[in-house]
DNA sequence: ATAATTCCTCTAGTCGCTAGAGGTTCAAGA
DNA sequence: TCTTGAACCTCTAGCGACTAGAGGAATTAT
């Protein structure tokens, strides 16, 4: 049995979340002791490990909830979870897609000024004021 | 003079942001009319068309303020100007890091199932609930 | 003059936590 | 057994950057 700062550290999810999970109902009331703490068994460490990859994975507390439910509806196809991953594949690849734009016109915001300039014509000022001044490939 | 919601076509941010923005105090107050309503002229379409710009960039409202400081006092250096947009940079490229090795284990994650099995055996599934499963370059 | 649209303020909600106050329980050493 | 100190408990409030909705007033177009 672990506390809810074994399980904290054996996870690497920390302790106020574990207890928000709780709240929002992502994982289910652990049990508790005669002193109304919580105690956890190897079932609940697994499936906070299971949270914890989803969430470094960026899946939204939403998501994981339909991953849960697949997971006790074993019967249910395999579809749904692969619609789940590919919705979040595409969301990250879109993400990058519009960094790598930003990353470009920063290191041209970065790189036309070497900071000895005074700001009245600084050109990272000016570039921000002026749209025109940047590729456009972004927002 | 433009009402707030032709400010809002004109910049692309929408009315209830630029009420925010003013709330927070990261545009100055707009005037009004008789009947209360704010009305705008050039400069403030122009500072909120730097502010969109940089917003778009992911600078903080925090940034954003302090950029705003610069202009106005243009007789400051603008090594702090480029100081933010290399953090900036440097923030983009570490979040673009991270978001390319999320996608390549959702690759594999939303390849390694054809989603004609049942949950019950689904690669996702398992992939989540073991980190082993993944090449563990991510968080 | 009237009707439709836009505007106003205000409060509360979103997401995923995080921080802090004030109090209780547990585990280990003396 | 007692004591100490760490870990636990609940509850409320806050973060960033908005967004939504209620209820009402002003403006604009017909």
């Amino acid at each position: 049995m672990y506390s809810i700062g074994q399980l904290s550290k054996r996870t690497g999810v920390k302790v106020p979340t574990i207890r928000y999970y709780e709240d929002v109902g992502l994982v289910t009331a652990a049990g508790r002791t005669s002193g109304n703490q919580r105690r956890y068994g190897q079932p609940e460490l697994e499936q906070l490990g299971f949270i914890k990859h989803a969430r470094d994975l960026g899946f939204s507390i939403d998501a994981i909830s339909s991953l849960i439910d697949l997971q006790s509806h074993p019967d249910r196809t395999c579809q749904d979870a692969t619609d789940i991953a590919r919705v979040q594949l595409a969301d990250v690849r879109d993400k990058i897609r519009q960094l790598v734009a930003l990353e470009t016109e920063l290191q041209r915001l970065a790189d036309g000024c070497d900071g000895d300039g005074i700001a009245g014509e600084c050109y990272v000022l000016a570039a921000l004021g002026d749209h025109q001044l940047c590729d456009a490939d972004h927002d």
